[in-house]
RNA sequence: GGCGGCGUACCCAAGCGGUCUAAGGGGACGGUCUGCAAAAUCGUUAUUCACCGGUUCGAAUCCGGUCGCCGCCUCCA
C-alpha cells in the first residue's frame, strides 16, 4: 500500500509503527454552526480512508477531535446571551447528526478540547522546561525559532514568513510567528486555572495533547484538509515533537478543498451549502460517489449537476444491489455457468485503492463489476453461489468501504408497516390482467399514475417490480 | 513578493515513460429486449491529452518556456 505523504512531498510504502495497529487522526470541527459540504468532503474522506485500512485487514483506532473552546464560539454564544459550554454543546449534537446523515461511522474517540484542559497545561509545561515556550504576563508563546525543523511540512522558511508581514503583529510575541500557547482569560470569556494564572487554550495544542493522549507519541496517519498545512499542522509538529524528541506523525495526508464556481468553498467567503441542505436534496450515497470519484487530494468543484449524476450513478449500483437481494431471497436458482471471475475483480479492486487510495479507480472497478454482473443475469439462470459472491463483492467494496450503495432496503415502508407494499401489488396485479386482456389504454394509466406519485414500475420476463423515487 | 498545485471528450474524472489509436460515471445519438415504456445490454461520442520547444528508440506522463486557473503564506476541512 502506498500513501502521499506531505512531509516528504512523496508516494511512500505504508509501514505503520506496530502493523497491524494504525493509529489515525483527522481535525474534526470547531462547533460554532452546522458544517459544510466542503468540511463534508474531510470528514467523509477521513471515513473512507479508515474504512478502506479496516477491510485491508488493519486494526484502526480512529481519532477526531472536537474544538468546543474557541474565539468563534465564544464570540457567537456571546452574542446570543448564551453559555458558550452550552452553545458548544449544542453543535456537537448537530455535528453528529450530519456525519451519521453521511453514514459516517463514528470514530473510535471524540476527545473535547474543555475536557482535556489538564493535558494541554502538562504538554505546555513540559515546552516550558525544554525552553521552547516562554510566558509573558500570562500570555504563553510558541518560540519557532528554537525549533530547528518549523517550517519542514509546509516547506515554509521563517525569514520569508517574517517578510511576508501578513501577521499581525502582537507587542508580546518575541517572534511575529510565535503563536499562543495559553491565553490569558479576558472579562466574558470561559476560563481555568493554570500556572500561569486564570485562562485558556491555544487552537493548536489541543490536537497534539489529545492526540498523543489517544494514540500516543508517534501517529501513522494524521490527516486534514490542506489549508491547515499551514499554520496548524506545523505547529503541531513543532509542539509535539519539540515535548517529545520523536516523531509526531509518519503520515502526514491531505484533503483537496471542495470548491464552489472555482473558488474554495468557505465560511467566510459564504459561498457554502451546510451538508444537512444537501442531504436534504440528496442520499448520502450520491454524495460519498460524488466525494470518491475524485482523488481525495485534488479540487473538486461542486454543483448540484454533479451531485445529480453521481445520484443516477449510484442507482445503477443500488438496482444491482436489490436484485441479487431479491434474488437470494427468493431461493429460486438455475446451475447455467457463468464467466464472471469475483476474485479478479476484488483484486482490481484492491490494486487500485491500494495506490494512494485511489478511489476513483476502485469506484471504475465497482462499475466495471455492475456492467459484467448484469450481463450475465441476462436470460440466465444462474446458481445460488452467483447471487452470493456479487451480494459479498458488493457489500465488502461498494457498501463497507466506500459507503455508495446500502443492502438495507426495507426503510422504505416502515411508516405504514408493510402495508403500501401489499397496495402497490394489488395494483401491479391488477395492471397484469389488464394487459393479458390487451387492454394497454388501463395498463398503462395505472403505471403513469403510479410514475406520478413517485413509483416507478418495471416489467421483466419475471415478473413486475417497482421502485419508489425519492 | 515567497511557496505549492492544476489545465485530459459535451460535463465530471483516472492516468505517474511503452500494454494509451487514453479507464470509469453522467449526457447525447442509434440497435437489442418490451404491446409501449422503464431497467438492463450492445454500439457511437478524444489518433488526442492548454500552447510552443527539448530529452528519449518511445511522452498525456520527464525538462524548459508561454498562456490561463486555483490554493497557502491570517481563522478556515
Amino acid at each position: 500500500m502506498k500513501i502521499y505523504n506531505t512531509l516528504t512531498k512523496k508516494k511512500e510504502e505504508f509501514v505503520p509503527v506496530n502493523p497491524p495497529k494504525v493509529r489515525m487522526y483527522v481535525c474534526g470541527p470547531t462547533v460554532y454552526d452546522y458544517f459544510h459540504i466542503g468540511n463534508a468532503r474531510s470528514f467523509v474522506m477521513g471515513d473512507m480512508i479508515r474504512r478502506y485500512l479496516l477491510y485491508r485487514g488493519y486494526d484502526v483506532k480512529y481519532v477526531m477531535n472536537l474544538t468546543d473552546v474557541d474565539d468563534k464560539i465564544i464570540k457567537r454564544a456571546n452574542e446570543l446571551g448564551e453559555d458558550p459550554k452550552k452553545y458548544a454543546e449544542k453543535y456537537i449534537a448537530e455535528f453528529f447528526k450530519d456525519i451519521d446523515g453521511l453514514k459516517v461511522k463514528r470514530a473510535d474517540a471524540y476527545p473535547r478540547a474543555t475536557e482535556h484542559i489538564s493535558d494541554m497545561i502538562e504538554l505546555i509545561k513540559k515546552l516550558e522546561e525544554k525552553d521552547v515556550a516562554y510566558n509573558v504576563d500570562g500570555d504563553v508563546f510558541y518560540d519557532v525559532r528554537k525549533f530547528k525543523d518549523y517550517g519542514k511540512l509546509s516547506g515554509k522558511k521563517i525569514d520569508e514568513l517574517e517578510s511576508g508581514a501578513r501577521i499581525e503583529i502582537n507587542e508580546n510575541k518575541k517572534n511575529p510567528l510565535d503563536f499562543a500557547l495559553w491565553k490569558k482569560a479576558k472579562e466574558g470569556e470561559p476560563e481555568w486555572e493554570s500556572p500561569w494564572g486564570k485562562g485558556r487554550p491555544g487552537w493548536h495544542i489541543e490536537c497534539s495533547a489529545m492526540s498523543m493522549k489517544e494514540l500516543g507519541e508517534t501517529l501513522d496517519i494524521h490527516a486534514g484538509g490542506s489549508d491547515l498545512i499551514f499554520p496548524h499542522h506545523e505547529n503541531e509538529i513543532a509542539q509535539s515533537e519539540a515535548a517529545t524528541c520523536k516523531d509526531f506523525v509518519k503520515y502526514w495526508v491531505h484533503f483537496g478543498f471542495l470548491n464552489i464556481r472555482d473558488e474554495k468553498m468557505s465560511k467566510s467567503l459564504g459561498n457554502f451549502y451546510t451538508a444537512r441542505e444537501v442531504l436534504k436534496k440528496y442520499p448520502a450515497e450520491a454524495v460519498r460517489l460524488l466525494f470518491a470519484q475524485t482523488h481525495y487530494a485534488a479540487p473538486l468543484n461542486f454543483s448540484f449537476e454533479l451531485l445529480d449524476s453521481a445520484k443516477k450513478a449510484t442507482e445503477r449500483i443500488s438496482s444491482l444491489a436489490k436484485t441479487v437481494t431479491e434474488k437470494l431471497a427468493s431461493k429460486n436458482f438455475g446451475d447455467e455457468e457463468y464467466e464472471l471471475n469475483f476474485e479478479e475483480f476484488e483484486n482490481k479492486f484492491r490494486i487500485a485503492v491500494d495506490d494512494d487510495f485511489n478511489f476513483p479507480k476502485g469506484v471504475a472497478v465497482i462499475f466495471d463489476f455492475v456492467k459484467a454482473a448484469n450481463r450475465e443475469m441476462q436470460n440466465k439462470n444462474l446458481p445460488k453461489s452467483f447471487y452470493e459472491n456479487a451480494k459479498g463483492f458488493l457489500e465488502r467494496t461498494a457498501q463497507d468501504v466506500l459507503g455508495i450503495v446500502d443492502f438495507n432496503f426495507q426503510d422504505e415502508d416502515k411508516s405504514t408497516g408493510g402495508k403500501q407494499d401489499e397496495l402497490i401489488k394489488i395494483l401491479i396485479e391488477l395492471r397484469q390482467k389488464a394487459k393479458a386482456e390487451k387492454n394497454y389504454a388501463l395498463a398503462d394509466e395505472i403505471r403513469d399514475k403510479l410514475s406520478a406519485i413517485g413509483i416507478i414500475l418495471q416489467d421483466s420476463k419475471t415478473g413486475t417490480t417497482y421502485k419508489i423515487k425519492s
